[in-house]
DNA sequence: CTCGTTACTTAGCATTTCTTGT
DNA sequence: ACAAGAAATGCTAAGTAACGAG
């Protein structure tokens, strides 16, 4: 029998790192695995409800360095302004040339700078990149803490420009288990003490503290490649998979609804169906210091036109501040359910359209239907299923002429800025173009030359050197050779341009069942390496012994 | 039921690293 | 050997959703 899981995860790379650092915790490696019976006992079984590991032991968090002080004074009406180093680190923060400076620097430093540099990092932050839970060493994600610096939020955030303040062990609560030994408070910080240290198994983080620009709680937690968090994401996808046998009757039972005269079950049914047709969020509420963005829930009525006979116009602004513009066709009952639930509003367009919902309504609803059923699945359950069919349906497979992760990432609208150098880019790729058919032009006058007998013209613009009197079939070749070069250029350029706005990392790192993937590599005779980077494969390690025949 | 709290996933963009063409 | 460009990773903001107290 393998060790505790850790044959089905990790690189061998992650092995032997594991291994070479094992040295320096063995004392309490040997504490750790000692409970392992205990630990798969846990495992085999259903374990004790909500319990998340029995043995944990980690370093706690970095810190980032205090600042230092530069002592450049502020000039405030002419006068040099002395200021306490508090005030001068944040006087810093914004001062942009400053900033470019420091980047400069940097840069100026020699390839061995750098990499010494680089390496005396890596043997500070060793000591917190590991964790053994369970009695199995894992990676931490984010033992960094965050440095101080200005907020800046997404879109138009209330509360941009606000100043974050550090973070101290005095902010910082620590969980571990209960005989392992609890992380020392750093040194710099002379004597502060950790903010709390408690022993709660029922949770996945190793250290949490209070955001101090939204109070909402951050935590420390293991990295995507370990085995807690592998072990979820089965969990997502398999929920997500079992709602492909209950839709049918969610959908039947919505359908019916759509007439309803109970008018919450009426709003219940047209957000569900919009949930479901569009792969909307459930859109929460938010507060008044947050960017005013919705979701599907939170939807306003100006946020829906209702264009007759039965399509809806969206146009609203979604997470993160990204609009979401759509026209789609509809049931007719929705189309009429929609432009009702606008005309009963009479405070106009700002009202909610659904004035009687919440996602806490939503989901409740949801989970009579299936067992921990709840909005966001159906965007899970969307994009897999879409993935999965777009990967079954071609049967002309290597034409590369589509991408099928496009569709998924169209459906939930994962989108990117278009990148500073895009234009340039563009205009370079046309470049190459127009180079190419001027080959293609004078290859075609050699051709015709060859085929004569006569040599080659030598007073191209493009090629000064002197050229091979080649015969007519190779001269043709070329010309093959060259024209098929630039209707990959043409290809590249549409691709490109059709992609600028487009993300599709979101997708495949959260909706796309790995095994869908993975399973089509293996019948195609792709190597997944090709499709997953190297941190994908860590993180879907386990995925990687699916069946080919797999399907969502 | 509502509200604040808690714990977790999902997201775009900045930064770093790798690849490629010269 | 190197710079430019592409790809990958890092960072942390911004969501979802469950839960418990009143």
């Amino acid at each position: 029998m393998a060790p505790p899981r850790s044959g089905d995860h990790g690189t061998s790379a992650i092995r032997e790192l594991v291994s070479s650092s094992l040295k320096k915790t063995n004392k309490m490696m040997k504490k750790a695995t000692n409970s392992k019976s205990i630990a798969e006992a846990a495992s085999a079984g259903h374990g004790e409800e909500g319990k998340k590991w029995t043995t944990l032991v980690h370093n706690g968090v970095l810190f980032p360095p205090l600042y230092k002080r530069h002592g450049v004074k502020i000039l405030y009406k002419g006068k040099p302004i002395n200021l306490t180093p508090e005030q001068e680190e944040v006087a810093t923060m914004p001062i942009y040339q400053w900033h470019q400076r420091v980047v400069e620097q940097r840069k100026q430093m020699s390839r061995k700078e750098k990499k010494a540099l680089k390496e005396e990092r890596e043997e500070i932050e060793e000591k917190f990149k590991w964790a053994i839970i369970d009695g199995v060493k894992e990676q931490v994600n984010n033992f960094k803490v965050e440095p101080p610096g200005l907020f800046r939020g997404r879109g138009e955030h209330p509360k941009m420009g606000r100043l974050k303040k550090r973070i101290r062990p005095s902010d910082m609560t620590i969980n571990i288990g209960k005989s392992a030994p609890v992380p020392e408070c750093p040194i710099i910080y002379g004597g502060e003490r950790w903010k709390e240290i408690r022993h709660d198994n029922t949770v996945a983080w190793l250290a949490c503290w209070k955001d101090p620009i939204n109070q909402k709680e951050k935590y420390v937690k293991l990295a995507p490649s370990s085995s807690l968090k592998g072990r979820t994401d089965k969990e997502k996808y398999e929920k997500a998979r079992k709602l492909k046998d209950y839709i049918p009757g969610i959908r039947a039972a919505y359908t019916k609804d759509f007439s309803s005269k109970d008018p919450l079950k009426k709003q219940i049914a047209v957000a569900t169906y919009l949930i479901d047709k569009l792969a909307l969020r459930a859109g929460n509420e938010k507060d008044e210091d947050e960017a005013e963005t919705v979701g599907c829930c939170t939807l306003k009525v100006e946020h829906v036109v209702p264009l007759p006979p039965n399509t809806l116009k969206f146009d609203f602004l979604g997470k993160d501040s990204i609009r979401y513009q759509n026209q789609v066709e509809v049931e007719p009952l929705v189309f009429k359910a929609i432009q009702q639930f606008r005309s009963d509003k009479n405070q106009g367009n700002n009202a909610d359209l659904f004035d009687l919902l919440d996602t806490n309504k939503l989901n409740a609803h949801l989970k009579e239907l299936m067992p921990g059923l709840s909005a966001k699945v159906f965007r899970t359950y969307n994009a897999s299923l879409t993935l999965d069919e777009m990967l079954n349906k071609k049967i002309s497979k290597g034409t590369g002429d589509d991408v099928p992760e496009k569709e998924v990432a169209i459906i939930c609208n994962h989108q990117r800025a278009v990148s500073k150098s895009h234009d340039a880019k563009m205009s370079k790729l046309d470049e190459k173009i127009e180079e190419l058919k001027d080959v293609l032009n004078e290859l075609e006058t050699d051709l015709s030359r060859a085929k004569k007998g006569k040599q080659p013209e030598s007073s191209s613009t493009i090629n000064k050197k002197r050229k091979r009197n080649l015969s007519p079939e190779a001269i043709e070749k070329k010309m093959a050779q060259t024209n098929a070069k630039i209707e990959k250029m043409e290809r590249d350029k549409l691709t490109k341009e059709d992609l600028k706005t487009v993300a599709l990392g979101t997708s495949k790192i959260n909706y796309l069942d790995p095994r869908i993937t993975v399973a089509w590599c293996k019948r195609n005779q792709v190597p997944i390496e090709k499709i997953f980077t190297k941190s994908l494969l860590a993180k879907f390690a386990w995925a990687m012994d699916v069946d080919p025949s797999y399907r969502f």
